[in-house]
Formats: structure tokens, sequence, C-alpha cells
RNA sequence: GCCCCCGUAGCUCAGCUGGAUAGAGCGGUGGCCUUCUAAGCCACGGGUCGCAGGUUCGAGUCCUGCCGGGGGCGCCA
């Protein structure tokens, strides 16, 4: 099998390799063939689109190329197939015999907790910027969406193959902390708030947590207010299971002499890309395919949020990052356009940049969703969801859902401790195989999982091919979460196996099987699966106890 | 007005970049506990995939136009 854990790449392989035979060299298929699992029994264990792609190319009938593909397959994959079978408007139907299916099981156990990693053809220098929310408040529940996608994403890019550096970038510099600090200070002197200014609870715990908040400059307690603020941020996500590699400071950017901002915004002006109108420095993003120019620099002298960017992205360049990753929430996608723009002006490819779209989430308990806004002051921070709910229900229930849309988190049904709650069912399937291995002596399992384990030759019943194909359907699933940023994939994919497994344990008796070389096959597929439901659970940054 | 995302079961959502009879959870109905965790299992019911065209052997998936929901179009960040 193949050395990379996935019990699927030989098998993928020779489909591949007998659509070659068949094609002969001639032409050129529109798409690679595919292996697919199949939907229905009646269509075997696995099925491939080869036939229906070569006969376009071929100039034949469809069915009439599955035929010879069907005979190039048997003599490739051997003892592995029981038999193939044409169907529909050319598909090729495999049926696996038992044997494939007992060294697919081999496979998984042997990869350990490497399953189904190292999928990436190439390891890419990845940054992914993520949460990035400023400093002007607590993070509210719908930074824990960005927080949970961003983690989990950096999680499955790296145990898909590819080098992830983490970083969180905050504006701690300019207006909106201009005005915390004045809203800050308003609350110290009981004044009324400035026009637009922070009004949530929480500045007038600053206003008393600061020392002498009421008194001294007000670009001290702004800065105060930052400090504290970022502290109390930095908490919540040590909390929630998210680490940065580093957390970048605007700030920074605008230090020292020349700084980095008047050192990029120099690059961008050498590169011809920089005009002046109306009193502002303009950045003439228009040359790369944004609807109009953008300022860098206003009539007043005060930098924009972009011209701190171009520094940031910048010295991410410099970095040499080969993909840069910034998941962005829906009421900032326009801004990426931009961002590419301004990449292309520094001279370097908008391509690398990718920015996948985060919806808003909405929580909803009887119909009623709360409102986020740390302005207005009516928010649910992600701290009091973590209290309502649990870091494993929150991160889980984020990322249950494609990121691309809006979310409808059920305070209520993620509070639940019972089977409507996925998450929980998720788990309990791990603690179930957890609590019936622990019943049996260690060294029991580790004769039943040891590579040269008898699995004896019974029959194998459909739950437990079923189960077996669930699990070495692991690592593409990671592949596809991984290339596509999505995942999600990874949260169904985890409820399936619990589901699949579940059905198995109802159907299957693990303990005291019938004979002894049945049971220790039943202990391989209970303790693989645990160990997959572990795996999928770490990539989402969800426990998996041994224990409920 | 222009740009972006989304319309799939009563509800919340998947659908592997064009494949076979469109799936899951919840909710509904009906079964199943002397046996490894009933926090569970099994069965049944439930659909004009927003609408209308188009592309082809084949469209929930791709193209165009409508309709509906959300977001964005500052010298805010």
């Amino acid at each position: 099998m193949a050395a990379d854990g996935d019990p699927l790449a030989e098998l993928t392989a020779s489909v591949r390799a007998a659509a070659a035979a068949v094609r002969g060299g001639v032409g050129e298929p529109s798409a690679q063939p595919r292996l697919e699992r199949s939907r229905h029994q009646a269509q075997g264990d696995y099925s491939t689109n080869a036939a229906m792609l070569l006969a376009p190319v071929l100039g034949v009938g469809p069915r009439e190329i599955a035929e010879r593909l069907g005979a190039e397959i048997e003599g490739l994959l051997g003892e592995d197939l029981d038999h193939a079978e044409i169907a529909g408007p050319g598909f090729l139907n495999l049926v696996m015999t038992d044997g494939w299916h007992r060294r697919a099981l081999a496979t998984v156990l042997a990869a350990g907790d490497q399953f189904g990693a190292g999928g990436a053809k190439v390891c890419e220098r990845t940054v992914i910027e993520f949460v990035s929310a400023n400093p002007t408040g607590p993070l509210v529940a719908a930074s824990g969406r960005h927080a949970a996608y961003g983690d989990a994403l950096a999680r499955i890019l790296e145990h898909h193959g590819h080098s992830v550096w983490r970083e969180y970038y905050f504006n701690d510099a300019g207006n909106q902390i201009r005005l915390l600090g004045a809203s800050v200070q308003a609350r110290a002197r009981g004044a009324a708030l400035p026009a637009g200014g922070y009004q949530g609870e929480y500045v007038v715990g600053l206003a008393s947590e600061i020392d002498g908040s009421a008194t001294v400059d007000v670009d001290v307690v702004a800065a105060r207010a930052v400090e504290l603020l970022l502290a109390q941020i930095k908490a919540t996500l040590v909390r929630y299971g998210v680490r940065f590699d580093r957390f970048f400071s605007e700030r920074t950017l605008r230090e020292g002499s020349p700084s980095d901002l008047e050192q990029a915004l120099a690059l961008v002006e050498g590169r011809g890309h920089v005009y002046r109108s109306e009193g502002a420095t303009w950045l003439r993003t228009t040359t790369f395919g944004d609807d109009k120019d953008r300022v860098l620099v206003r009539s007043n002298g005060e930098p924009t949020y972009l011209a701190a960017d171009v520094a940031y992205l910048q010295d991410k360049r410099e970095r040499g990052f080969e993909r840069q990753l910034m998941p962005v929430g829906s009421d900032h996608h326009a801004y990426v356009r931009e961002l590419k723009a301004t990449i292309a002006a520094l001279g370097g490819d908008p391509e690398t940049l990718e920015a996948p779209l985060i919806q808003f989430v909405h929580l909803v308990e009887g119909g009623q969703a709360a409102a986020m806004s740390k302005r207005l002051g009516s928010f649910v921070t992600l701290d009091d969801l973590l209290d309502e709910i649990g870091v494993d229900a929150t991160r889980y229930f984020m990322l249950q859902r494609s990121h691309d849309r809006t979310l409808d988190l059920d305070v209520e049904l993620a509070r639940k401790k019972s089977r409507e709650n996925p998450v929980y069912y998720v788990q309990y399937a791990h603690a179930r195989i957890a609590s019936m291995l622990r019943r049996l002596p260690d060294e029991r399992v580790a004769a039943a999982v040891a590579p040269d384990g008898d699995w004896g030759e019974a029959e194998l019943q459909v739950w437990e091919r079923d189960l077996v194909k669930k699990l070495a359907a692991f690592p593409g699933e990671l592949a596809e979460a991984a290339e596509r940023r999505a995942p999600h994939r990874i949260a169904g994919y985890a409820l399936e196996l619990a589901q699949v497994f579940t059905s198995f344990y109802e159907n299957c008796r693990v303990r005291g099987a019938e004979p002894e070389t049945l049971e220790s096959q039943r202990i391989a597929l209970s303790l693989a699966t645990g160990r997959t439901i572990a795996l999928a659970l770490g990539l989402l940054g969800v426990s998996a106890p041994d224990s409920m």
C-alpha cells in the first residue's frame, strides 16, 4: 500500500494507469479520471468515470471503453479486486475483496497520527493572518468564527504538508484608537461620549481600571486601554485554543526614521504608482484592476489604513512567504481588491493572496438574533459564548458550516449535552471506543493492531466494510479541506465517521467476538476509528474525551 | 445604480469544481435496552434544487437574464 498512508492512493493510481493504457497515447482527456465512493451498495465499493472521459477522445462508446478498462484494471489489481462491472452511461464499478479492506485497515493503523498527512504536492511557506480585530473592545462572537476558521485551516494545512505561520495584525494607532481613548476619558469624567464613541460597558471598566484616566493625556489613556484590551483578547484566544506566532502592531510600522511605512510608500512611488491630487497622496490601484484610486496620505498629512497595509504587505513579502491567506469578513471583502492591487504595485503576484470570505454569525435563541456592534455596545462577547456553551461546542458549531455562508448558531442546541448536538455525538463515539478498549488488557489491543496481527478470513460484514471505506476516505477529505480552504468538510467527515462507527458498534460485537481473530479485527477497526475521530476533531481544535 | 456572497426536505445545512435513484442533522411517525456508554440503533414519511432560457451524451453544479435575502461601494478601519 502507498507509503503516504493513503489506502486509496494505489487504487487511484491503478485506475489512472488503466485509463492511460486504454487511451494508448491517443488524444488527451478533458480531466483526470476520478475514483469515487459509490453512493449505493448496488454500485460496488468504488467507481470511476474514466470511460466517459475517454469516449470523446477515442471516438468510441463509453460502455465499450469501460469494458476494455475493466480488463486492464482486473490485471492491475489482481486479488484486491473481486470484480468490475459496467453500469449506467459508462461507469465502471469496482467491488473490492475482503482482503483489500483488511489491507486498507492495516494502512490506516500503520500511519498512526500521521494518517492523511503530507498530501500536498509541494510545501508552501504560508502566512495566515486572521482575526486581526482591533483592540478597541473584547472579541465578539463573530470573531470566534474567524478565530476557529483560521486556526482550523492552519492545522489542516500543516497536516496536509504546508508550513504555516499564524499572524494577528492589529491597529494600535489612528482615529479609532484616539476615539477609544476619548471614550474612556469621557466615562472617567462622567462626560458625554464623543460622537461615534465606544458605548460598551467595558469602556466604563477601563475608565476605573486606568490610573488617572480622567486627568492624564488622552493619548496615554488610549495606549493603556489598548494594552489592557489586547491582553484580554490574547487571554480569550488562549482559552479558545487559538495560537498565534506573532501579534503584529501597526504602530511599529510607523516608528523609526525612515519608518517601514515611509519606505514602503517610497517603494511604490519609485515604481511610478503614486501621484498627488487635491492635497492628498494617491495609489494608482486602477492600474491593477481596482475601480478607483485610493488615498495613501490624507490632505492633513495623516497616512490611511491602506498606507499601513502597503508597509505590512511589503513586510510579509520580504519575509518570503509564498502564499498569503487572509480570511476577511464580508464587511471588509471589497477591501481585498485594494490589497491585491497593492501587492501588484509592490511588484508582487496578487494571486498569492487569498482572502476567503467569512460571513456573519447570528446567534439564535428562540428565533432572536443578538446584534454584535462594538460601537453600539450591544454585543455578545466570545467569552460570553464560551461561558455559555464551552470551547468545544463553540468551535464545532463555528466550523460546521461553509465559511462563506451566514451562520445561524443555535445557542440552545449547542448547550445541550444530548444526541441532538452533533459535537456531543462525535465526542460520544470517541468516548465509547475508549471506554470499550479500556476494558481489554493493553497486550490484547497491542496484539490486535500489530503489523503481524492475524485478523482471520471471515467474510466481512457490511458494517465493517463501510467503516473501512469511511476511514480510507480521510486522506482525500483532508486534501479537499486543505485545497479548498474548507474546514467544515472535516466537521462533516467527523460526524459521518461517528455515524458509521456507531452503526457498526450496534451491529458488530467487538469484545468477545468469535473467533479471536475476528475480535482482533474489530479491535483494530475500533482503535483506528477512535484515532481518526481524535485526529479530525484535533484539526478543528475540538477535544476528544476518553469518557463522558 | 455598480460589485461580492447566498436561495437545495417543515428548520439548520452538505453536495467532493459536469455524472447514476440529490444527502445529513434536528423536528415528525413507528419499532428496539438481561450483552462492550440508550448521550444509542433501525425503519418510514418528507424535494418543481428560487424562476426562465442556454451550453452537451449528461446540469443542484457551468453561461445569460430575472426574482428574493445579506454585505460592500469614505481622505473610517
